[in-house]
DNA sequence: TGCTCCATACTATTAAGTCA
DNA sequence: TGACTTAATAGTATGGAGCA
């Protein structure tokens, strides 16, 4: 069990945030709850914790402030909720490396998503009995601008993501930021988000009933039909054989 | 080394259609 | 009605060349 501080504000949001998971089924545990950024350092001194979900609905520079506190000492995965698309802010949180940005209003499926990236990245980061990575497939971290794209991608992916938006945001030319991430993550910036699109698409056709129109609009598509021809392209089979697959296979 | 400009290749979007 | 295909077009990303 990964243990949990939940820190908001607001008691009725709290409660909301919590009853939208099936938080042990995941395997965390909400192990304390803080209403303020002082009583947040206070707990997060005295115990350790594994994830720090941070509602910044009701203040955003409360929940920015105390993504920085806990950022000069630790490198616990910090998620944050309720925040505005307001790129500035977006920016910001990123800046503190916080592992994702979720928008009001924080749908049950955007949370699980990224408690489950943040799960999948814990578990990676365990200890393991015979570590096997060859110093030559280690890849080097990638630099701030590019760790900044990439986590936009993954905190909007269900949003109309471009490059151009990001490299004029950042303030860096299109080509060179494209040219830049591709030298540092060996796929192009599309690769990347098509990668990222589709593996979350997958997940939804595997884990829910959603339909396919739903899944689509949830990855960042606005046509369906364009949303076809991708997914059969990434997995050579189309989106309903998948799902077909995946059922007969549990 | 970090960055911009520009031509072109590629991708996303849209519309129109078929099939079950 | 939902799932899927195809083709045309507009917009975007990429890569070569070159500048400071």
């Amino acid at each position: 069990m990964y243990k949990v501080l939940h820190v908001d504000s607001d008691a009725s949001s709290r409660e909301a945030t919590e009853r939208m998971i099936d938080w042990a089924r995941l395997g965390l545990d909400i192990q304390a709850h803080a209403s303020h950024s002082a009583e947040a350092c206070a707990l997060f001194d005295k115990q350790r914790f594994s994830l720090v979900l941070i509602n910044m609905k009701h203040s955003h520079a409360e929940g920015l402030k105390l993504c920085g506190q806990i950022r000069q000492n630790s490198q616990v995965p910090i998620i944050l909720l309720g925040g505005s698309p307001d790129y500035a802010l977006v920016k910001q949180a990123l800046l503190y490396q916080v592992n994702d940005y979720l928008a009001e209003p924080v749908k049950s499926s955007h949370l699980s998503d990224s408690l489950r990236n943040v799960i999948e990245l814990l578990n990676r980061s365990e200890p393991v009995a015979s570590p096997q990575t060859a110093p030559s497939q280690e890849r080097s971290k990638p630099s701030p601008v590019v760790e900044i794209v990439m986590r936009y991608v993954q905190a909007e992916l269900h949003q109309n993501i471009t490059l151009k938006k990001i490299s004029d945001a950042l303030h860096f030319n299109c080509a060179y930021l494209g040219r830049k991430f591709k030298n540092e993550e060996n796929m192009s910036f599309n690769e990347y988000l098509l990668q990222q699109r589709m593996e979350k698409a997958k997940r939804l056709l595997e884990q829910t009933d959603m339909r396919i129109y739903e899944i689509a609009n949830e990855v960042g598509y606005t046509e369906i039909d364009w949303f076809y021809k991708k997914f059969k392209e990434y997995t050579g089979i189309s989106a309903n054989e998948y799902r077909k697959k995946q059922v007969v296979a549990r």
